[in-house]
DNA sequence: CGGTATCCTAACAGATACTG
DNA sequence: CAGTATCTGTTAGGATACCG
């Protein structure tokens, strides 16, 4: 379900979702670039743990979907800057949300083991 | 990264997010036990085309976390309720937030198309 | 530097059969 | 009904080597 035909239209917004950013990767690439530009090297470092195959796969998709716009400088040594488009950008309260919630659940998680 | 020891405690939100609700079906599941308790049956059907193996893991998955909740009833034939905890339920902001975001993206994607 | 191409293994999906 | 067990493809991921 990865990289579902996009035109999922009339589907729910939970699975528009699924489709754009589950592959676990796509979430901490975004979270990394709502920071900013980033080259690819940068998000390799950031994105931990990612392989490179799957950071280029992964940052390919997002493109293809709009979420994020790839610039190439044509020097040498190459120089690949990576950004979110004003699409991958409005994913910002979403991210936002989920930090509100982890908030609320490191203070659950306190609670418990107290 | 589908299931981390849990105490990420320090990463960031929206690792600890991955590591709880990506793989792909958690989120699905997540949001139709939203709407309120289901049985293994409902689920199975609402969570279109997860497989029966998956379906179950996905669910004792979120249940080791504190997300779901498991009723058995002792009857035959058998009976199993699953609702989310007050953990789980407090992620429906969360889910507030990709519906208000999939509004925008439809949104977006039909003044593309016009 | 920012990638491909390749090989190999681990994880997952699908189908079927079976059980309390 | 709500699973578990098993077996068999497919697909995803990691490691390495190489290239413009």
């Amino acid at each position: 379900m990865t990289n579902l035909p996009l035109p999922q239209t009339g589907s729910c917004p939970v699975a528009t979702t699924v489709s754009l950013l589950s592959s676990k990767w796509k979430l901490l690439i975004v979270r990394d670039l709502l920071k900013g530009t980033k080259r690819y090297s940068e998000l390799k470092q950031s994105v931990a743990s990612v392989s490179q195959k799957r950071l280029t796969r992964s940052l390919r998709e997002l493109e293809q979907d709009g979420l994020v716009l790839r610039e190439v400088f044509p020097v040498i040594p190459p120089r690949v800057e990576y950004r979110l488009s004003p699409l991958g950008d409005s994913l910002r309260p979403l991210f936002s949300a989920l930090k509100d919630w982890d908030l609320m659940y490191l203070d659950l998680k306190q609670k418990e083991s107290s």
